[in-house]
DNA sequence: TAATATTTTGACCGTTTGGTAAACATTGCA
DNA sequence: TGCAATGTTTACCAAACGGTCAAAATATTA
């Protein structure tokens, strides 16, 4: 029986085991030097394999970063999908916006593939950003818009607000060079996270509290 | 005399326009694909010209994507320089808002090429980063803590307001495809940056108004 | 242990890539 | 007009690339 085959069936310890390395070797290349920019090589000597062995757990480069890409968008709208229709509207996105943060303090290697693909005109994914992306959205958008509606929230763009939260927090993992850059290595550290958390909850708590004008 | 002195020196019509074509067509190219990902060839088609033909002006695919980083860069930041330490703190914060969203609206590439650039571990600006950004975002830090010692901001961290304010206005451009697929065909069209401009202008203003308490 | 299935390797292939060399064409100017 | 400087093209190269193949090595199990 082939290993082809034997994969869709039965797998062996090894091909556990050896999938995974792949797949762990190939985030960290993928995410840093996008699709066209890694090699099959570059992910072959950081799983600590040769490039033959390699291709006979995955037939094709593209079908690695394929599956990467289904997993992590996968787990990716996990914090959106966990807003509370009937929490508190502000909880709710103290809680968003903490759990997006975490996400990118956890897994930016994840953040930094999913930013590659948008960046580059998300060939792979258009599907799942028009179909199962937009429906999740524009169903928590309408949350926020009924927040707003019954005067707990202050009347915005929920469209707009999600946007906002995605980029301030996904910032810190795409752009990291470049925070800790600016930070130095004083505030660079691992407080950063921290400190953003804070100035992340001051803003949009006081900006979006209800009371306050808005479109 | 050499084509490649004579550079340094004087530079024909045909050298200008040329050379003006070829960072036109790199830039578009490169802003998609990302440094590896892009080949000569697709600039030179781009540009109109044989790779060879390109090559005559260009010595090599890194020469050109330096200078066009280094123009970048070179402007990237005057909408922060423009910043007034006199000026009334939330007028200037939105004007700079406002800068910042037009930048993203009207050079989306250029914003598209310095999202490439960091995102893969900004391998040839890690001195920019380190050297003048770092002072002007300082420079400019200062100004805002100072804004909200005399009481005429809320308290506040500078850098991660600044950091939300790049990350909010450049996800336009660096998610371009993410947010028209979220917004669909009626609200992705042209109204989207006044759309983002009204919300953010509302967040900031609102969140960042003096009285509020802060950290 | 023997037989079988799975895993790993080295040698290789066709294509693409960044870049070169030299011949050829065009332009600008005395 | 003639001639040198500039610009363009054709043909090419070596290295890197994605991927294949068959044989060798290892693991599994009857």
């Amino acid at each position: 029986m082939k290993a082809r085959a034997a994969r869709t069936q039965r797998r062996t310890r090894i091909q556990e085991e050896n999938e995974e390395r792949i797949l762990k070797a190939a985030l960290e290349v993928f995410s840093t030097h996008g699709f066209r920019g890694s090699t099959i090589d570059q992910i072959a000597e950081a799983a600590g394999m040769s490039k033959p062995n390699l291709l006979y757990y995955f037939r094709t480069k593209d079908d690695i970063h394929r599956l990467l890409i289904e997993r992590l968008l996968d787990t990716w709208l996990d914090p959106l999908r966990a807003i509370r229709p009937r929490g508190d509207p502000l909880a709710e996105i103290r809680s968003y916006i903490r759990r997006k943060l975490e996400m990118a303090r956890d897994y930016p290697r994840e953040s930094r593939l999913f930013a590659n693909e948008i960046l580059q005109g998300a060939p792979r994914i258009t599907d799942a950003l028009e179909g199962p992306l937009k429906r999740l959205v524009d169903e928590k958008a309408e949350v926020i818009r009924q927040w707003s509606r019954e005067g707990r929230l202050a009347p915005c763009d929920p469209y707009h607000l999600i946007f906002s939260i995605w980029a301030t927090t996904q910032h810190y993992a795409d752009f990291d060079v470049q925070v800790r850059a600016v930070l130095g290595p004083d505030r660079g550290g691992d407080g950063r996270f921290e400190d953003a958390a804070r100035f992340l909850e001051q803003l949009y708590l006081e900006g979006l509290k209800s009371g306050t004008k808005g479109g």
